[in-house]
DNA sequence: ATGGTTGTTCCACAA
């Protein structure tokens, strides 16, 4: 079973990549972020005709995540648990696939000295109080998403680049690490740990995708359960690489079946 | 140090 993420910087504006990648890529489950729409708009048909289901959260203009799968989508919750006035529309999680999947938007968090930061902080926190609770059922779950963290050096084409970013500030850092160490499995650096420049996202500007000036910033993070799971993982460049890409890549992994119990 | 680009909305803001 194939599941990936993507930050598709609207997809509205992505429509036609995203259905490329759908028909090529052929994922079980995809996790989307960035959809910059309301539910109402979300290309449902579309999306269906291409044989997958879809739950959704969505807001006007900025922020929204989905999940897609080409199984049935039960139990799904919308918005992440600890804050009622936050009203980003940034988590969504769901059971598909005999699986537990959620798809996450951290906030980016710049500038850092503004209450963008802060409020990047308190989210990850929330985030970190919620894995909790989800790793004591000890479930197959994934958390997958654009989390707005490069967890190393190794992860940022220039460490100086990134030196009063939110992605690389040694808060942002902790606080992965935080959520990571509760025994959680980066699922691309635990295949591939000596890789370096592995990036998911290049900006826009002044050529970074063609001069390899990228971040690793979209990560795939699985529990114990499902990382005993796990066959492969990689990172796809050839969305990025399109007319008219997102800034992201999608990032993606391969689950086996799972095995009975022995007892 | 600045400006480089894209998307959405309304002529700025977020990334």
């Amino acid at each position: 079973m194939k599941i990936a993420t993507w930050n598709v910087n609207s997809i509205k504006a992505r429509l036609p990549n995203l259905i490329e990648y759908l028909k090529e890529a052929q994922p079980d489950v995809l996790l989307l972020q960035e959809l910059k729409l309301t539910e109402d708009q979300f290309p449902e048909l579309e999306i269906g005709d291409l044989g997958y289901n879809s739950a959704v959260l969505g807001q006007p203009t900025y922020n929204g995540v989905a999940i897609l799968s080409k199984q049935p989508i039960s139990d799904v919750k919308r918005g992440l648990p600890g804050d009622d006035e936050d009203d980003h529309a940034r988590y969504i999680e769901a059971e598909t696939s005999g699986i537990r999947v959620a798809s996450l938007y951290l906030p980016n968090g710049n500038p850092i000295d503004t209450p963008k930061f802060s409020y990047k902080l308190a989210w990850m926190k929330r985030l970190a109080q919620h894995t909790r609770e989800l790793l004591e059922h000890e479930e197959a779950f994934v958390l997958g998403g654009d989390y707005n963290v490069s967890p190393n050096e190794v992860d940022v084409f220039s460490v100086n680049a990134v030196a009063t970013d939110a992605i690389f500030r040694p808060e942002s850092r902790a606080a992965f690490r935080e959520i990571l160490y509760m025994g959680l499995t980066d699922a691309f650096r635990a295949m591939h740990p000596d890789e370096q420049r592995a990036y998911t996202y290049w900006s826009y500007q002044a050529g970074s995708f063609r001069k390899g000036q990228g971040f690793r910033i979209d990560h795939l993070l699985l529990s114990p359960a499902l990382a005993d799971r796990l066959l492969a993982c990689d990172i796809d460049k050839k969305p990025r690489a399109q007319e008219k890409a997102s800034d992201h890549t999608p990032v993606w992994c391969e689950i086996s079946e799972p095995t009975p119990s022995p007892w």
